[in-house]
DNA sequence: CTGAAAGCGCTTACAG
DNA sequence: CTGAAAGCGCTTACAG
């Protein structure tokens, strides 16, 4: 067996070499008040000097902390995930907290394993990046440490806080800057059954009919880029499309140039997400952003708040804005 | 303080309610083969119906050991890093490892860091998905633990596995690609100065020469793509580029759109890594892949064969495959 | 096949 | 301001 931390010196080590008690050495280490501080100092160097490392097992052992946070996204090559964890990561760090990740490789079941691996791990608390897990999922862990989720369940699982976007507002504002800018006929693409994409689509009709137009709405899955591509011959043909997500926005975007439709002269596009493709394709694509960082910070207040004890359960919604680019303009 | 797993059942109350001491609870859940299994079985069941967990930072201090590795990746942002930890996830599962996850967000610093909470926290050994550490960072760190990176450093550390793709002979591939469409005049983007874009570009070198053919290179940080794109209109303008990642074969591909340069028709374009964008853009890029799940189920092994005590600090070379897509045609 | 005891490295009252 | 002692939840020889 490779020896771990071949001789790593332990607190012992450091209170045989400075001279003192164990405990002393403990004190010293967390900075608690009664240590003198030319003996904390002394201590301090002596372990310094030794290569001394806390071990967090054995300290979250003793404490019942363990002063890490854990995160589980749902699948690490949405690129979303990566802003929202850097934004609890910030957060948690300002706090004095670590972060450990877990990947939940797009499968609810995977999910659910590595959230049961991070509290035997000992984490304080998890965040969950995902509205792949049931509420009844989240409750059970939450039945075990506090858990604050990122993104939009389908009901509110009842221990658990959230956080997201607020998906409705993002839509009104797709839908507002292709009403503003002379659009009569715009569809919708819709991308997924998940609640997010069902606020969307909800929003972008209210939006569409307080206007005096015609909502109409196509499912990707459902063929509906073929669908709508096929439409845009036709004598009414629409000048403008809501998608979902990003994603489905390219797609259509792909399809359309493909056909040999314009874009943005022929078809403006709005997506939502400002996924990292919508600036590689040309042309650009508009887009709604979610505030991807500011979630992941807020994520974190929550959690920390629940881990020292008082901190309701919360629905925070944090506001999106939109990403004007060049797939959008007046109608021709 | 909330308390963290709400009288969270252990050995001892398992043992109390099975009638038997906690050493033989132990044995009975980590199927020592001296237990009886009529034992073994009710002990299992009562343990079950408590839900009893076991406590990983107790058996860790215990044991010495943790069962869990540790991966840091330079940047989630990276898709070539979810299919890697997705191999180490599979490798580590199939041998009974858990798995987390420290994200280096692009900065040394923090890499470094989330090496060190990782250790601190008793991972039994550590992946480091990227090439942004020195060697002496990563020897350090492998004075501590077990330790595998994953990719192409400047120099093979001492102490430190090393598994990685070829990039010698993925650059040529890519180029004998093209010489096969008939090509004469390949010119090369370098993507960076990093040890596998040096390699790649080197290989590109020789690859041409052998073929009787002038190499030359550009660099895209040094204004490269402009100065081609700008070339293209002269007179021996070259047919094809080999760039040497993706993302620079990506920006290639679209400043020669914008600047009217039909590609394939006039330019043929390969990039390396099949990034994601790379099948989203039209025409779609022919690129090299590295067998990334191989690379991250390979780096497993050599990790878990030396957390075992033996294996031997080596390096390991995956081949690369070229794809073929849209991008690369016969010249004009 | 089963139990009593020591120990993993740390923290935390409790005495002095 | 400092030390001796018990305990966190588990594992591991060691006796029986």
């Amino acid at each position: 067996m490779a020896s771990p931390d071949r001789a790593a010196p332990t607190i012992v080590d450091v209170a045989h070499a400075a001279g003192v008690s164990k405990s002393l050495v403990s004190l010293a280490i967390r900075g608690d008040a009664g240590v003198s501080e030319a003996t904390r100092e002394r201590i301090l160097a002596v372990a310094a000097a030794l290569g001394y490392r806390s071990n967090t097992l054995a300290r979250g052992l003793a404490r019942g902390r363990t002063q890490v946070i854990g995160v589980v996204v749902s699948d690490l090559r949405n690129p979303y995930h990566a802003d929202v964890v850097t934004g609890i990561e910030t957060a948690a760090q300002a706090s004095g907290f670590g972060t450990i990740i877990g990947h939940g490789q797009a499968s609810p079941e995977i999910l659910a394993q590595r959230l049961d691996q991070m509290l035997d791990l000992g984490v304080d608390g998890v965040i969950v990046a995902s509205a792949m897990l049931p509420p009844e999922a989240l409750d059970v862990v939450a039945e075990r440490r506090p858990l604050v989720m990122v993104g939009r369940p389908f009901e509110q699982p009842r221990q658990v806080s959230v956080v997201r976007n607020h998906d409705e507002r993002g839509a009104a504002l797709a839908v507002e800057h292709l009403l503003s800018l002379g659009h009569e006929r715009i569809v919708h693409l819709a991308s997924s059954q998940r609640a997010a994409a069902q606020a969307r689509r909800a929003a972008y009709g209210e939006a569409v009919t307080k206007a005096g137009l015609q909502a109409t709405t196509l499912a990707v899955g459902e063929g509906g880029v073929a669908e709508l591509v096929a439409s845009l011959e036709g004598p009414a043909a629409p000048t403008a499309c809501f998608a979902g997500n990003d994603r489905a926005a390219v797609a259509l975007l792909h399809d359309a140039l493909d056909a040999g439709i314009g874009v943005p002269d022929r078809l403006s596009i709005v997506g939502y997400d400002n996924a990292e493709v919508g600036r590689q394709v040309r042309p650009a694509l508009t887009t709604v952003e979610q505030p991807r960082e500011a979630m992941g910070r807020e994520a974190t207040r929550l959690l920390l708040d629940r881990i020292d004890g008082d901190g309701e359960t919360v629905e925070v919604t944090l506001e999106p804005h939109l990403i004007v680019r060049g797939s959008t303009s007046a109608p021709w």
